[in-house]
DNA sequence: TCAAAATAGTTGGCATAACGAACCATGTCA
DNA sequence: TGACATGGTTCGTTATGCCAACTATTTTGA
């Protein structure tokens, strides 16, 4: 059974690039956020509040966190002036939160930083190629629309 | 100043695209390692240590971690009988990090679970752009020499 | 050659992030 | 209207990683 080459297939060199790549990422914008004295997960939370406010669960959802973890981490936000809580106009339980001004500039300029930092990985790429690489990650992204909307 | 786009633009779909995908990606390793009781970083010692023997300080460079928790985290690895501690030829201060039989086994299984989780991900793309998005990302990465190498 | 400095690893105390359960307040539904 | 669902918060616990201090070796250089 070993010439059908199926499921169970020894390495894939894309999975591999795939994972590497994530590595390599993450620990940039770690090291970008804690210069700023930010938790990964909070510069993600300024970036997604960016175009939208999000309740508490929406964020939560987005993130794989509990609801629990998001109240914290908006408070301690809150209390540094990066985001403020405003009641639902529809349901009087919950809040969206939304970026403050100060928290909007934080969040431009470490997603400049990122990509500052994040240039010289991807420096080495001739345009074209920029452009290849983006639509092809794009292309294996969850679609939203596609899978956990619930 | 502003016609001249310079270092400081503002969105970079590139950038973006690559920090989605590591976040999907890191995801989806966390849970393939939660469902095996293993850290996140756990599961990169074990790949890492899949073709190589390596010191802790040499691990904890890898993974841009201090020593004292690559030693704690080889602790409780290896009572969980997954790795173990050689001592070094050359010195007597050293140990060599390896893989035990059931730490290569488990480590394989899991890199297996993950290209299958991974899948989803890629499966739409024909194998010629699998191809290049490996080769393209392969080339984004820092490589083994440039660098930190000391 | 041997004392000083560097390196390998460990230990222990501390901070932080996230979880889960328990808990109000409000909304929804039969 | 009463039961159940949902939104958010609080609190106690756990795990991960850092830093500083320490021992045992190795390397260096005077």
């Amino acid at each position: 059974m070993s010439s059908y080459a199926g499921a169970m297939e020894e390495a894939d060199p894309l999975t591999d690039a795939l994972v590497q790549s994530a590595f390599e990422t993450i620990a940039v914008l770690s090291r970008v956020s804690a210069e700023h004295d930010l938790s990964l997960t909070l510069v993600r939370v300024l970036g997604i509040l960016r175009d939208r406010r999000l309740r508490i669960s929406a964020l939560a959802g987005f993130l794989g966190l509990e609801r629990s973890t998001l109240s914290g981490l908006v408070d301690r936000a809150a209390r540094r002036g990066l985001v403020e809580r405003l009641p639902s106009a529809s349901d009087r339980r919950a809040v969206e939160i939304a970026l403050t001004a100060a928290g909007r500039q934080l969040a431009t300029s470490v997603a400049a930083e990122v990509r500052q930092a994040l240039a010289p990985h991807t420096a080495s790429l001739a345009p074209a190629d920029r452009r290849r690489l983006q639509q092809l990650l794009e292309r294996t992204l969850t679609q939203p629309g596609t899978g956990a909307a619930k």
